[in-house]
DNA sequence: AAATCTGTCAACCGCCAACTT
DNA sequence: GAAGTTGGCGGTTGACAGATT
């Protein structure tokens, strides 16, 4: 049926890029513009899939991306953002001009999931009333063979400690006063970056 | 100094929606 | 309308570096 999404025949090369594949692929898409991702390795004489490619570019390589550290304003928006959206990174990045998705879901994973366990707020649904505990989650604890998600049932007896609520309702009342304006835009430019006044979240 | 642990992040994988034939 | 193709998304993995024992 379903072909896979990259012919998984052999001589392709997976993992690190090398600085001259960089070049293929940027000297490419200047040339062609993106899109067409599936043919494009092998226009552009990469060993690579197409995927592979287009997260490249648009992870790394395009133009006017930050990369670094997030600035505080930065995690604020995507704290309350989160908190609005859930997981939805590639709209949360959208409205981080310059910062990919990948990056975002990575900062959150590392860096803001567990400030917010820190400051006792669940980070699944934003509310208060989890126990600051140590910074990693207990389904990640010890070895990764033994690694064990919480099954529903388990979720269920866990309490709301855990429960990540059923959207979007639960996340409107728990976040009653934001208030973002999350109308399709046009992507960023320095003019409509970020919003000028942020709600009050009180984290 | 060596071994082990922990955190970070680039990259991969599988799924799905949109689009094309 | 069904089947096939493509691009995009979110979850996860694994390599690496730095910290700790």
């Amino acid at each position: 049926m379903r072909k896979p999404c990259c012919e998984k025949k052999g001589g392709m090369n997976k993992g690190a890029w090398s600085k001259q594949e960089d070049e293929k692929l940027i000297d490419y898409v200047h040339e062609h513009g993106e899109g067409c991702w599936r043919s494009l390795p092998q226009a552009a004489g990469l060993l690579r899939c197409g995927k592979s490619c287009r997260l490249r570019w648009v992870n790394y390589l395009r133009p006017n991306l930050k990369r670094g550290n997030f600035g505080e304003d930065e995690e604020d928006l995507i704290i309350k953002l989160h908190a609005l959206l859930g997981n939805r990174w590639s709209l949360i990045a959208g409205r981080l001009p310059g910062r990919t998705d990948n990056e975002i879901k990575n900062y959150w994973n590392t860096h803001l999931r567990r400030k917010l366990i820190q400051r006792g707020i669940d980070p699944n649904n934003h509310r208060p009333g989890l126990l600051a505990c140590p910074s990693k989650p207990q389904h990640l604890k010890s070895n990764t063979s033994e690694l064990k998600l919480p099954s529903h049932e388990e979720d269920e007896e866990a309490g709301s400690v855990l429960r990540c609520p059923s959207e979007p309702e639960s996340r409107m009342t728990a976040l009653p006063d934001l208030n973002l304006d999350l109308t399709i835009a046009l992507p960023f430019t320095e003019e409509n970056s970020f919003p000028t006044k942020l709600p009050q979240l009180g984290y």
